[in-house]
DNA sequence: TGAATGTGTAAAGAAACCGTAAATTCGGGG
DNA sequence: CCCCGAATTTACGGTTTCTTTACACATTCA
């Protein structure tokens, strides 16, 4: 049925909830602090992640935080509290769902039935990119070209990962501006072009013959993968 | 920011529902039972649908099956009941979420965003065409003819989608101008004829013996799917 | 036949768009 | 408080794309 991961510290809720799951026939992995959490799912990419927001070792906004860095399918967050600030910040950085404690295995399963059933078909995981030319590590925020490591500001960092991650597909610039800067600047496409261009620089690339970032003008940006040249 | 309807017979629910939802720039429509709002979401079309389970006229679940026989936008079932047996079966019904009266609005309007969010990026209508000749990537924007990548300005791409997405059928001038340039020039019926010729040309088509766009003198233009050639 | 209308190319002009450089402001760390 | 990198703003030259203008050709219909 797809794997599922549970972060959560508390043995009896991890037990709890790994019988209900595997009796639906889910597989079950668990980790029980946040960094082995981003680990697993990293390295497992599964299909939906159930967070327990009180964690020992990290505050649970923050896991989820990090998890959406590259992960991007379906996540189900825990929490004792029932405060509404907490879901409102939970859902908007990121969560699909906010269930409170105690709850039902069966309401559960229910909201798990509905986020799979809308899943996409896309990779869930997106945590490096690498053609032999160019490494992108995306927990470690890292870029290597042709062997040389780059440093990266936050912003150029954010639009890289983001043109990767939808390789050859064009974004368009409201689609960057919208996610790098908020839909407020959508329309300050002046900023998205001196960001590409700092980043052509540091790439060793050059606009008028691009070999990683392409621009379709009037439109947005691509990256590409197909790269033939010596 | 879009419509969201609200089905539900309780008026103080519907007014609390409609303040905060204006407030945040959604157009609100509203039905007080099941029947008035299965046939505004049939006529408007919402961007969401928030359904009250407790309706005078109908049972909730009979509402929401009906409503999923043809829309397929999301849905948020209200209800006073905290049942766990009654949200499964609402959510395997094809509910989105379930969210238990009283609830504060600042969840719900955070789990409005969160479906919102969740259908943007929805698969295209039309996403790609391939006959063995001519293939165009809505995704990544690029067409190729006889095996040879041919590069299209925003316009020209966006008149051979669209003559793509109605392959055979008669568009006119009008109907091309407006969906283009906009309602203020279905009269320059200049701009089409040069964008076609443009179009034409790079397609390696030519006006008076037609392989891919044919002019319906006086109507429009169609773009022809049967091509019987060397 | 000949005006009127519709269509297709070509080319010039205008506008929008892109890329780079450099100056200025902002913000976090020491 | 100062410093430095990052982010934003300002300025400008070059290019693509879009719009406008011009004209030839075909078809229709009086």
């Amino acid at each position: 049925m797809g794997k599922i991961l549970v972060i959560d510290d508390e043995p009896q809720i991890r037990r709890f909830l790994r019988i209900g799951l595997t009796a639906k026939a889910y597989d079950v992995l668990e980790a029980n602090t946040g960094v082995a959490g981003l680990e697993l799912s990293a390295l497992e990419s599964p299909r939906l992640v159930i967070l327990d927001l009180g964690l020992p070792d990290m505050d649970g906004i923050e896991v989820l935080k990090s998890l959406r860095e590259f992960y991007h399918g379906p996540v189900i967050i825990l929490s004792v509290r029932n405060r509404e600030q907490e879901k409102v910040a939970a859902l908007d950085a990121g969560a699909n769902d906010f269930v409170v404690k105690p709850f039902g295995i069966n309401e559960l399963l229910a909201r798990i039935r509905v986020l799979l059933r809308a899943g996409s078909d896309a990779p869930s995981v997106f945590a490096e990119y690498d053609d032999g030319v160019i490494q992108l590590n995306v927990l470690q925020r890292k870029l290597v070209v042709n062997g040389r490591p780059v440093h990266l500001s936050r912003k150029e960092f954010d639009l890289l990962k983001l043109l990767m991650e939808y390789q050859d597909r064009v974004l368009t610039q409201q689609q960057i501006l919208d996610r790098l800067w908020g839909k407020t600047h959508v329309q300050d496409t002046h900023y998205l072009r001196i960001l590409v261009g700092k980043l052509r620089a540091k790439l060793g690339d050059e606009a008028s013959a691009p070999r990683f970032i392409e621009t379709e003008p009037g439109v947005g940006y691509r990256f590409l993968s197909n790269r033939n040249e010596p």
